[in-house]
DNA sequence: ATAGTTTTGAACCGAACGTTTCAAAACAAA
DNA sequence: TTTGTTTTGAAACGTTCGGTTCAAAACTAT
């Protein structure tokens, strides 16, 4: 049973609100003014809550996971390579053109955006693209034994083609791009793919 | 002729030291302290010389242009459309992984990373990257008369597909991809140019 | 030498940064 | 009503930011 003065804000909310925050301005580009500010949260009550502004920052990072990244892996239950990747890059196209979520990727924009003192964040937000980088990879290498892809194609590098595209198209959003303009070049992206 | 105190330091050196660290910490990222030491002036001359911080990044900026992608443009001098689209990718590739400076596009990383206090200098990147886009679409569009390209084929979308790529490249490359994984995802990329 | 001109170095400006402190406020339990 | 606990709001912490000021320094011209 709780006691004490009740808090006026709820916890999760709090933490959504900073987290369009981080996505739209980034890690350091942030002030705790523009958080106290979307979170409608006083500075104590943010450092009691949530310890610090890195703190803070990984528990958004941790709720964005299981956002936009998280609706990618909805693509590995294709039949196909070939119906993987164009998914894959057709999800990532919807989540990063949302109008109701800023525009792009947070962990591209977090890892580039920040400086060397936040070096770790940045390993952490690299790091988990190469996760989805690798889970491309391993399904395009299953594909290979049932004939779904040509013998002589490499998986690896595959994955990282779907990679750079989609690592591509998350920029472009950030300046402008507009979903159809991606639907354009997935369509010709995918005219690469090996048959 | 020139009369007073002389100064200390060379003006493109110094240039060059900024521009280095522009590169590398994007706009926001760069503190005056971090210029300073690396162009081994002082603020007073800084200020004398260069006007602010931002003219200074402007005219780092202008230094850039004359760099890597100035080199893109050698890919223009290519007899066929295809030529011209796989050249700047090798030019581009080979640029954001070059040893000697920093990772990935300047263009890029200072687009992401800065604020909206620093909206005009993103607008102003943003715009030079469109510039860049625009070269390729209008080459591509002066490619379908001699039948250099498709009659179906739509330049401005294939524009976009390159410069997708290019833009995806630099960001796996800031995130330490080599130039030979970035050569694979050229090879596969140029599979799907219209025949 | 002396005067005139320009650059240098260091101190300083107000503002904003992330963080901490603390008394007043708002509740439950006694 | 009193006591205990937790949150709130606001003020303040030291540091760093981009930018400015100014006297001393280093040169040329007379």
């Amino acid at each position: 049973m709780a006691t004490g003065r009740p808090r006026t804000f709820d916890n999760t909310e709090a933490l959504k609100s900073a987290l369009q925050v981080f996505w739209q301005k980034g890690y350091e580009g942030t002030s705790l003014s523009d958080l106290t500010e979307a979170m409608k949260i006083n500075r104590s009550s943010l450092y009691a809550t949530f310890g610090s502004k890195e703190q803070l920052f990984n528990q958004a990072l941790d709720l964005y996971f299981e956002g936009p990244p998280k609706l990618t892996s909805a693509a590995f239950n294709e039949s196909t390579a070939r119906a993987v990747a164009e998914r894959f890059l057709h999800v990532t196209a919807d989540s990063v053109t949302n109008p109701s979520t800023p525009r792009g990727c947070l962990t591209i924009r977090g890892a580039i955006a920040c400086g060397e003192d936040a070096e770790s964040v940045r390993q952490e937000l690299v790091s988990r693209r190469v996760e989805s980088e690798m889970a491309l990879r391993h399904r395009f290498e299953q594909a290979k034994s049932p004939g779904d892809l040509p013998a002589g194609s490499d998986p690896a590098a595959l994955a990282r083609y779907i990679m750079t595209i989609a690592e591509g198209m998350s920029i472009r959003a950030a300046d402008g791009s507009t979903r159809e303009e991606l639907q354009d070049v997935i369509d010709i992206a995918m005219q690469a793919w090996p048959t």
